[in-house]
DNA sequence: TCTTGGCATGCACACGTTTGCATGCCAGCA
DNA sequence: TGCTGGCATGCAAACGTGTGCATGCCAAGA
């Protein structure tokens, strides 16, 4: 009942007794008329209210200004930071951002990227849990970005802890740890295999014995329950996969009767907890908004018609002590 | 160059032998065809993996498929399982989900809203920071829900903790507390107002001091912070706006060596942190993902031609008494 | 004056659907 | 047998825009 019809192109076309192209013209390729003209139907356009029909011109040009964003876990913190800068990134490039969580499913994901396809003009995957064979197809037919996954071949930003882990692991030694343990994360995520094989070669060559433990679902409870592992197996430093597995850690521990930092040492990733936790959380910072933002801009560039090599950009995070690590206990 | 072009509704109908037409009942009005045909062209869709173009379906129906979702801030945990519940929901109608954050700025919001119109069906607002007035405006051009903002003849649907409050507070006066105190959060918040005076009513009946103090930003720091003027107010029992700010009470009250809850109870609110605290907050349980559901199965209602009254769903939170909350102390 | 060429604008088709109407078929009834 | 009517499907016209090509104009050069 409400229905409100738009003017249309041809409808200001004919008010301005000019053709529809000319109109179209002085929204999409200015420089191909008179000034004044342009002046002329812009002006008449807001007078009216004009605004172009994102869908048509979608459907001529393939175009739909439209991008995907999909993430495994929007309830994850590691990833709103990302998310609102590639919406705000995307915003300026006057994009509009869809989004959808996969549940850390590869099968949804795959449907879900499915479902857009036809709507985006291009797609940011972030933590995607897709075999490679599945993302080099996606992006073969679609601009594609990947957010911390590392394929050959496809446009990529990583946010990587490498370094700082390396800084972390020597300061381990140096404040006299003997022991360490790390605790994984999702056995899918790309990220987790990447940290985990970078503590094993830092330790190994520091000559630092290392426990491999788990929390596969990442969850703080997982943590809290793998605590008691990490003791007997006599580490008194333990690198966590990220912030909520090493918090659910730090609460095992004092729930064992255990000092946090002066019986064991405690080192998040990924500082999305921050000073939240008690002791104040030691974690790996990450430039999480540059990625999002980055991402963003890498798909826009790789839209164009640019031959060039698949970008790759490396982020390296940054090392924060604060109250949940120091030196080994005395013994 | 790798340009790939979706398959059409042509081709499929050449490749079937049917006209294009067929082909799109199949999908759109499956009722008046042969159930033998839908499922044959249905199966050779999946085959070839031909999904329908939005928007050559939008312009000739007018509809985009698309719902907007504008939020104040992402990152706060209170969203995320509004925001997924909303996606998944969406896409069961096959709805796409644009989203974005307006960071609690009501004239970046509504330079959001100008940005959608075009090109959404309609609109969910979380949270809005909007004045009524502008959020009766929006509304009468587009079907719009909101969440957490109580206006008389918009769509809505709240999540309550008034019950619950209730509830809280007389559990305290039972166990011996003789005096409250209310941390607020962001001023702008209806739900913020809405639990302060509810807060505030349920003490005067029970003949209870209440002193109410502030954390606007609705942070950890905020919340550790004013601890101190808690204690400094005399309250045993504290009730924050949020979980965030529960948390920091908590620390707050640790740091000064209060031992919560046998000094002081603290109820958090909305739920979202559930055991990762120590003690376990307690907290009121409110239901996001119902909330998110409602809200686009009520805009997806409210969009047909039902001239009903403007729907208003409460959601009743419920209290979850964990270890943060316990008898007064002896004095 | 005639030609050339650049520049501003008009013409008309294409993009992939949906949908009202037309068509053809077959069953049921007189 | 002939007629009616319902049902499954085909036909073709939109929806609003972008864009290659054609057109017409005017200035500059010969």
């Amino acid at each position: 009942m409400n229905r409100y019809k738009a003017p249309t192109i041809v409808q200001l076309a004919k008010l301005l007794g000019v053709a529809p192209s000319t109109v179209s013209r002085a929204f999409t390729d200015p420089g191909k008329l008179l000034p004044e003209t342009v002046d002329r139907v812009r002006r008449k356009a807001s007078e009216i209210g004009y605004v172009p029909n994102n869908h048509a011109r979608a459907l001529i040009t393939g175009r739909s200004s439209i991008v995907g964003l999909i993430v495994p876990d929007i309830a994850n913190p590691f990833f709103p930071p990302i998310l609102r800068q590639a919406q705000r990134t995307a915003e300026e490039q006057g994009l509009s951002l869809i989004l959808a969580d996969s549940d850390g499913d590869p099968e949804r994901e795959l449907q879900l990227v499915g479902r857009m396809t036809p709507q985006v003009e291009g797609l940011v995957l972030a933590a995607s849990r897709l075999p490679e064979k599945s993302l080099v197809t996606i992006a073969e037919r679609l601009p594609t970005v990947l957010v911390n996954r590392d394929v050959e071949g496809i446009p990529r930003v990583l946010v990587s802890a490498d370094e700082a882990l390396d800084l972390a692991v020597a300061t381990f030694v140096r404040d006299g740890h003997r022991s360490l343990a790390y605790v994984g994360g999702p056995p899918e995520s790309w990220s987790n295999a990447q940290r985990a094989s970078r503590v094993e070669r830092s330790a190994r060559e520091h000559g630092l014995p290392m426990a491999r433990l788990e929390a596969p679902g990442g969850t703080y409870s997982e943590g809290f329950d793998v605590a008691r592992a990490v003791t007997s197996a006599g580490a008194t430093a333990v690198i966590a996969f990220d912030d909520v597995i090493a918090h659910g850690l730090i609460s095992g521990f004092q729930a064992a009767g255990l000092s946090v930092p002066h019986d064991v040492s405690v080192l998040g990733c990924d500082d999305t907890l921050s000073t939240t936790t008690y002791p104040p959380l030691s974690s790996i910072s990450l430039d999480l908004r540059g990625a999002g933002r980055l991402a963003v801009e890498t798909l826009r560039a790789s839209a164009g018609p640019s031959a060039a090599a698949p970008a790759r950009f490396e982020l390296e995070g940054k090392l924060v002590l604060r109250g949940s690590t120091g030196r080994a206990p005395e013994r």
